[in-house]
RNA sequence: GCCCGGGUGGCGAAAUCGGUAGACGCGGCGGACUUAAAAUCCGCUGUCCCCUCGUUGGGGCGUGCAGGUUCAAAUCCUGCCCCGGGCACCA
C-alpha cells in the first residue's frame, strides 16, 4: 500500500509549489502579463486582527468560502484579485507591552508571521504580494493622508457632497457665500478660523466621551456595553466632557441610508444599518417661554397632536435649564412636581446632579420609573395659548432631536406614565378605535380636542399642522437621525497618529502630505498616566513621546503635535482600496488599478461576520463616499455583494464552579461528561479560545487533512448559518477522499486508474447533473451540497475498475475549488496542463443534465397511491391516462373522478 | 417592547417555483472479507400499525403549536410558543 492516499505529503507539496510560482499572483492594468479581455472578479475576506492565540479552525470558514469562490472565478476565466492583509493597530498588543514592555510593532509582526504561516496552510490562494498591515508606514501613510482630507474638506450642502475647504474659503473670498449674513471681508482672523473650524468634516468638539481609566483611553459609544462597560476588556467606563476629535458622519445620514439600496447586501444587515442612521421624520416646534423672548425647541414625530401637549420635558443637561429656573413655587405646584426642593433652583439643581451621578446602568434599570422635577416655568403651547409647564426629566435624553420635547401624554407612553406620575392633564386628540382599552393610544384616527385639525387622520392633520407651523413660524418639518458623529480620537499609543498641528494661539494646521507618515514616536512605557488612578485627567499616551516629537518650530512658533491617536477601525475603512494598489508610494491607490478593481459595483463578494454589520461597514462607507466626493475613488459604494458567514459552534464544558475545562480532555461516560474524575455540565457556544472548546487547526492538519478541513467545514451546513463542529463526522469526508484516490490510483502499483474508453450513457449523464448542480451553487455560495454531489459521483466510480476520462478530467476540475491540493495532485498525475487552477471549468449539456423519466406521482384526494415512471416530456393527455390506468389507483376510487389535475410530469391528483 | 433570522429523523442537514418530505453525511443495525480486529465493500435505518412477510406488500401519522387558503402546504395567510441576533425612554 506504498502509494495510498498521503494527505501530507500532497498538501505540502502543493502548498510548497503554489508559494515558489506565486500561482495567485494577479496583475494589474498596464502591468507585463495583463489580460484586458477577462472580466475581473474582486473577492475580499474581512482582514484579521493578528492576536497572539493563532487560528482555529472556527476562523477560517468565511476565508475557505471566498477562496472556493476565487477559484472558481479563475476557472470561469476571471482576473481574480483576492488579497489577505492584517487589521493590526489595537488593544492587545499595547496591553502586551504595558506589561512586559515589549514593543507593539515586535508582537504584532510576530503573530503576523504566525497568521501567514496558518492561512498558507489551508491553503489559502491569496495573493501573498499584496499583503499588508495596517500598522505599516507605508500604508498609515495614507490613512493619514485620508484624515488630512477630511480634516480639509465640508459638506457643501449645494453639492449635496464633500468638497475642499480651500474651495470654501475662495468662494467666502470672492463674496459668493457669506457666514451667517456677515460678508467674509467683515470678520477678523479668529471668526473666520472658529467660521472653518466649525464646518470640517474632521473637527474638534467638547463632548461627553466615555472615559475607561482602566484602558487609559475614551471609547465611541459603539464600545461601551450596555452595562457601561468597555466592549474590550469589560472595564468601567465614565461619562466626562472633553474636546476631542469628530468626524461628521451624520452629513452622510441620508446618503448612507439612501445607498443601501444600490447593493447586494442581506436584508438583516441594510435593516441594522437603516436603523442605526436611525432617520425619522417629522417638525420642529417652537414652544415661547412664558415672560420670555426665549423659544423652547423641540422635534416630534407627531405634529399632529401638539394640541394634546399639556407640559414640556428638557433634559437634564439642556443648556437652556438654567434660565428657566423660577425664583419660588408657582401657585398650584403639586408637591411632587417639587421632589423635596424648598424652591425651584434647589429642587432643579438637586436633580441634574443626581442624573449626572446615575450610571448608563441604573438610568436602564429605572426605565419604568419615570422621575423629573418642574422647572417652575411655563410655556405657551402656539396652537392653543394654553400655558403648559416645563418639566426636567431624564427620560428626555439630550443626545436626540433638539432634546426637548412637547409631551403628549395620551398618544405616547412614556408622556402617560409621567403624567400620571406627576398628576398632569391627559388629553387625547386621536379618537380610538372602538374597543381599545389601553392608555396612550398610537394608532390612526381622526384627529379631537384639536381645533382647526379636528377630523382628520393623521397623515392629513400632520401635514396640516406643519403648514401652520411653518406659515405663523413655529416651526417646520424636519429629519431627525439616531446617528451621531464619530469620536474618532484615543489616547492610546498603537494607532496612527493624528497628523495636526497646533499653533500658539489655537490655529489648527494639517501636517502636510510631503512629510507623510508621520512615524510613532519611540515612548519608554506604554503604561497610560491615568491607568492605576481612576481619578486622573485622561491625557493621550502621545504626551510621552520626546519633545523633538512633539514640538515643531514653524517661522519661529512652537507648533504641538496632536498628541491623540486613531482608533482600530480607521485602518480598515479603506484598506480594501489598498489592496489594489498596495505598492504604490505617490497615492492611496493608483487611479488605473482602483477603477478596474473597484468598477461597477466595488468589491464583487466581501465575507466577513455580522459582528460587524453596523460599525466597520458604516465608517468604511462613509470614509469611501468622502473619497468619492472628493474625486478619490471612483464607485459610490465600496462593497457591492456582502455575506455573512456563520460561526462554527462547539460543545462546551463546565465544572461545578462554572469555569471552562478543555472540551478535547472531557470523556463521555454512559450519559454524563467527565474531566479529570470530576462530572462537568455540557454547553454549546462559539468556538474559541474563553470556551476551551478550540479545534487546532496545525493537529488537525497531521491527523486528517487540510482538504478534509475544508470540504468538511463547507458539508456541515449553509455557509450563512452557525453550525456546530463534530469530529466525529469528520470520517465521512475522509472517506470521501480515500474513496475517491482509491478510485484514480491503485494504491499498491500506484499506477492510474483512468481509461481512455467512453463512459457509458447513465455515468455521463451523472456527471452532467453533477456539473450543472455544482455551478448553480457557486454563485450562492451553496458549498454543501455541491458536497453531497461529489459523494454521489464519486460513489458510482467505486464499482468500476477504471474511470474513464471525460469523468475523471472533469470530476478533479469540479473539486479543485474546494479540495484543490488532491485535485492538483490527481491533474499532475493524470498529465494535465500547468496547475488545476487556471483549468477551464466544465461546461454541462443540458440534455444530458435532464433526465429522460421521472417518476411520476398519482394521487387520490392528495394521498400518493401509485408512482409511475414517465418519460420526462410526457403529454397531459398521456399523464392523465396513465394515472387512471393504474390499477392501484382504481381501488381508491369508487366511482367517476369529480376532477383530475395533471402536472406533467411530476404529478397527477385524482379528486374523487 | 420593537426590528431581523430560525424551529424538518438519534445528529449535521436536503427539498429556495405550492406538486415524491428526509438527498448527502454521521451514528445505529445486519451481512461479506479476515484466525481476529481495523480498513474496505454490500444491505437496512422518520414513526406507528397490519398481513397471505412481498426483489415498489398494505395502511395511518409526520416538517414547533393551533387554525385557515388550496385538488395539493416544510413552502402561502392569521394567531401563538420556543431559540438566536440587533436595537432599546430615539419623542
Amino acid at each position: 500500500m506504498e502509494h495510498r492516499y498521503d494527505h501530507v505529503a500532497i498538501e505540502q507539496k502543493w502548498q510548497a509549489r503554489w508559494d515558489a510560482d506565486k500561482t495567485f499572483r494577479v496583475v494589474n492594468p498596464g502591468d507585463e502579463g495583463f489580460d484586458p479581455s477577462r472580466p475581473k472578479q474582486y473577492i475580499l475576506d474581512m482582514f484579521p486582527y493578528p492576536s497572539g492565540e493563532g487560528l482555529h479552525v472556527g476562523h477560517p470558514i468565511g476565508y475557505i468560502g471566498s477562496d472556493i469562490f476565487s477559484r472558481y472565478m479563475r476557472m470561469k476565466g476571471a482576473n481574480v484579485l483576492h488579497p489577505m492583509g492584517f487589521d493590526s493597530f489595537g488593544l492587545p498588543a499595547e496591553q502586551f507591552a504595558v506589561e512586559t514592555g515589549v514593543h507593539p510593532r515586535v508582537t504584532t509582526e510576530s503573530n503576523i508571521a504566525n497568521y501567514v504561516r496558518q492561512l498558507k496552510a489551508i491553503g489559502l490562494s491569496y495573493d501573498w504580494d499584496r499583503e499588508f498591515a495596517t500598522t505599516d508606514p507605508d500604508y498609515y501613510r495614507w490613512t493619514q493622508w485620508i484624515f488630512i482630507r477630511l480634516f480639509e474638506a465640508w459638506l457643501d450642502p449645494d453639492a449635496g457632497a464633500a468638497r475642499p475647504i480651500a474651495q470654501l474659503i475662495a468662494s467666502l473670498e470672492a463674496g459668493e457665500r457669506e457666514v451667517d449674513g456677515t460678508p467674509w471681508s467683515d470678520l477678523n482672523e479668529m471668526d473666520r478660523r472658529a467660521h472653518i473650524d466649525g464646518l470640517r468634516l474632521a473637527y474638534l468638539d467638547e463632548v461627553m466621551v466615555n472615559w475607561c481609566p482602566a484602558l487609559g483611553t475614551v471609547l465611541a459609544n459603539e464600545e461601551v456595553t450596555r452595562e457601561g462597560r468597555s466592549d474590550r476588556g469589560d472595564h468601567l467606563v465614565f461619562q466626562r466632557p472633553l474636546r476631542q476629535w469628530m468626524l461628521r458622519i451624520t452629513a452622510y445620514s441620508d446618503r448612507l441610508a439612501e445607498d443601501l439600496d444600490l447593493v447586494e447586501w442581506p436584508e438583516s444587515v441594510k435593516a441594522m444599518q437603516r436603523n442605526w442612521i436611525g432617520r425619522s421624520e417629522g417638525s420642529r416646534i417652537d414652544f415661547p417661554v412664558a415672560g420670555s423672548d426665549a423659544r423652547i425647541e423641540v422635534f416630534t414625530t407627531r405634529p399632529d397632536t401638539v394640541f394634546g401637549a399639556t407640559y414640556m420635558v428638557l433634559a437634564p443637561e439642556h443648556p437652556l435649564v438654567e434660565s428657566l429656573i423660577a425664583d419660588t413655587w408657582p401657585d398650584g405646584t403639586k408637591e411632587a412636581w417639587a421632589g423635596g426642593g424648598s424652591d425651584p433652583s434647589e429642587a432643579v439643581s438637586a436633580y441634574r446632579a443626581e442624573a449626572a451621578r446615575k450610571s448608563e446602568l441604573e438610568r436602564q434599570t429605572e426605565v419604568k420609573d419615570k422621575t423629573g422635577v418642574f422647572t417652575g416655568s411655563f410655556c405657551v403651547n402656539p396652537v392653543n395659548d394654553r400655558l403648559i409647564p416645563i418639566f426636567v426629566a431624564d427620560y428626555v435624553l439630550m443626545g436626540y432631536g433638539t432634546g426637548a420635547i412637547m409631551a403628549v401624554p395620551g398618544q405616547d407612553e412614556r408622556d402617560w406614565e409621567f403624567a400620571e406620575k406627576f398628576g398632569l392633564p391627559i388629553v387625547r386628540t386621536v379618537q380610538p378605535e372602538e374597543g381599545f382599552e389601553g392608555n396612550a393610544y398610537l394608532g390612526d384616527g381622526p384627529a379631537i380636542n384639536s381645533g382647526f385639525l379636528d377630523g382628520l387622520g393623521v397623515v392629513e392633520a400632520k401635514a396640516k399642522t406643519i403648514e401652520w407651523l411653518e406659515a405663523e413660524g413655529f416651526g417646520a418639518a424636519t429629519v431627525s437621525y439616531k446617528l451621531r458623529d464619530w469620536l474618532f480620537s484615543r489616547q492610546r499609543y498603537w494607532g496612527e497618529p493624528i497628523p495636526i498641528l497646533h499653533g500658539p494661539d489655537g490655529e489648527m494646521r494639517a501636517v502636510s502630505d510631503t512629510d507623510l507618515p508621520l512615524l510613532l514616536p519611540e515612548v519608554d512605557n506604554y503604561r497610560p498616566a491615568s491607568m492605576d488612578d481612576e481619578d486622573a485627567d485622561p491625557a493621550p499616551m502621545l504626551f510621552n513621546a520626546p519633545d523633538d516629537w512633539k514640538y515643531v518650530e514653524i517661522d519661529g512658533e512652537r507648533w504641538e503635535r496632536e498628541l491623540n491617536t486613531m482608533p482600530q477601525w480607521a485602518g480598515s475603512c479603506w484598506y480594501y482600496l489598498r489592496f489594489t494598489d498596495p505598492g504604490n508610494d505617490e497615492y492611496l491607490a493608483g487611479s488605473e488599478a482602483e477603477q478596474y478593481w473597484m468598477g461597477e459595483r466595488g468589491v464583487d463578494l466581501y465575507i466577513g461576520g455580522v459582528e460587524h454589520a453596523v460599525l466597520h461597514l458604516l465608517y468604511a462607507r462613509f470614509w469611501h463616499k468622502v473619497l468619492f466626493d472628493l474625486g478619490h475613488v471612483s464607485t459610490a459604494e465600496p462593497f457591492g455583494r456582502l455575506f455573512n458567514q456563520g460561526y462554527i459552534l462547539a460543545d462546551a464544558f463546565q465544572d461545578g464552579r462554572g469555569v471552562y475545562v478543555p472540551a478535547e480532555k472531557v470523556e463521555m461516560v454512559g450519559d454524563t461528561f467527565m474531566y479529570e474524575g470530576e462530572e462537568v455540565v455540557r454547553s454549546s457556544g462559539k468556538m474559541g479560545k474563553s470556551k476551551m472548546n478550540s479545534v487546532n487547526p496545525d493537529e488537525f492538519f497531521v491527523d486528517h487533512g487540510v482538504d478534509t478541513l475544508r470540504l468538511y467545514e463547507m458539508f456541515m451546513g449553509p455557509l450563512g448559518d452557525s453550525k456546530p463542529w463534530t469530529t466525529r463526522d469528520v470520517v465521512g469526508i475522509e472517506r470521501f477522499l480515500q474513496r475517491l484516490w482509491r478510485n484514480y490510483v491503485d494504491p499498491d502499483s500506484g499506477e492510474l486508474l483512468i481509461t481512455d474508453e467512453p463512459p457509458d450513457e447513465e455515468l455521463r449523464k451523472l456527471l452532467h447533473r453533477t456539473i450543472k448542480s455544482v455551478t448553480a451553487d457557486m454563485l450562492d455560495l451553496r458549498f454543501n451540497t455541491s458536497v453531497a454531489r461529489f459523494f454521489e459521483l464519486n460513489n458510482a466510480l467505486v464499482a468500476l475498475d477504471a474511470v474513464p476520462r471525460e469523468i475523471a478530467d472533469a470530476f478533479v476540475r469540479l473539486l479543485s475549488p474546494m479540495a484543490p491540493h488532491v485535485a492538483e495532485e490527481l491533474w499532475e498525475r493524470m498529465g494535465g496542463q500547468g496547475s488545476v487552477c487556471f483549468a477551464e471549468w466544465p461546461e454541462f449539456d443540458e440534455a444530458l443534465a435532464a433526465e429522460e423519466t421521472v417518476t411520476m406521482v398519482v394521487q387520490v384526494g392528495g394521498k400518493i397511491r401509485d408512482r409511475i415512471e414517465v418519460p420526462i416530456d410526457i403529454s397531459e393527455d398521456a399523464a392523465r391516462r396513465a394515472a387512471l390506468g393504474s390499477e392501484k389507483v382504481a381501488a381508491h376510487l369508487a366511482g367517476e373522478p369529480t376532477r383530475v389535475i395533471v402536472r406533467p410530469p411530476n404529478l397527477v391528483n385524482i379528486v374523487p
